[in-house]
DNA sequence: GAGCGCATGTAAAGGGTTACATGATTCT
DNA sequence: AGAATCATGTAACCCTTTACATGCGCTC
């Protein structure tokens, strides 16, 4: 449900078209919220029909280039603002922890230093991007301080997930 | 594509029903993989299809236990020691966080407050079951351990956003 | 016998991915 | 002329939720 909310805050930045938006979110928000083209297109008529954004001239080959209107911004304002019901996390290696016990103390050791491993690794590339905006590598605004903001959480929740497992190979052991 | 797998486990700790495991799915597991009872349902006819499971003697109101197959205990192990392609996260509020800029600087810290708040509640909540745990109200054993682990991960995750809820209201004043 | 909790399901709809399909423009 | 890229979509399938439906057994 929050794929419609991600497209109108893209085209918040500016008017964009169904393709434009689908390489963004390929290439920027991948890791934090996938989408795929298919999804898009469907997703971008239907906020049309809602009239939160409107499609405006037609481009070279049937390029459609989308703008929020008016209601658009109340309702990601709306979005922004207000609190989620659902407090789930549904991540995966949570669930799979539940089960740790089937697994030899070997199996898990080791299970849990890769789990470490590629949690710090995912960690580091966050700390990379975070570091690339400080030195003013993406540029300067409210806009780019968002990003900032986004990373700086993808650092500390793959820390935290690194941690955790570091954590819980000593206690198994101990 | 985890609630198989989820099922899976908790079979493996004895057998149930799929009124049982829909009760455990709602009340233990439901802040960490929620899971409603028609897809409960539908899913142990697709796991007993695969000869995961098996169901054996029909109870009282048509009850049906499921108990896990050696070839269920197989994939159990698999999937517990396999390490997921997608690294992508899904949290919401990273989505959100992306689009900070187009908030007020009143709004903005208001509503980072309040997140702040919730997510050190739940991280409490988790903390409380921590504690719980290891004052061993809960038993003891290799299946508690594995539910001390992954209150850990809850404790730790939640406190990780709302350390970053507080820095980036820091963050977004400076 | 009325009501509650046990127990299992079907149907419809929304969200999301993968595969398939197609045509227009630009580059070499 | 051929290849690459731009650009949009449809169809089929999986995962998940919500609403609807039904019947059994126990307790008061």
């Amino acid at each position: 449900m929050s794929l419609r909310h991600g497209l109108l805050g893209l085209l918040a930045e500016g008017p964009a078209s169904g393709y434009d938006l689908a390489r963004r979110f390929e290439k920027e928000l991948g890791p934090i919220w996938p989408a795929k083209h298919p999804q898009i297109y469907g997703e971008l008529n239907r906020l049309a029909d809602k009239g939160w954004i409107v499609a405006e001239a037609e481009g070279p080959r049937r390029r459609k280039e989308y703008r929020v209107t008016e209601d658009g911004r109340t309702e990601l304002h709306r979005w922004l603002l207000e609190k989620p019901a659902d407090q789930n996390a549904r991540v995966e290696p949570l669930l799979r922890a539940l089960f740790y016990w089937q697994l030899s103390p070997d199996e898990l050791a080791t299970h849990l230093d890769h789990e470490a491993a590629r949690w710090r690794e995912t960690a580091r590339l966050y700390q990379c991007a975070a570091d690339s905006v400080d030195r003013g590598e993406r540029g300067e605004g409210p806009r780019i301080n968002s990003v900032r903001i986004t990373v700086e959480a993808g650092v500390r929740l793959y820390e935290a997930l690194a941690g955790w497992a570091e954590w819980a190979k000593k206690q198994s052991e101990g």
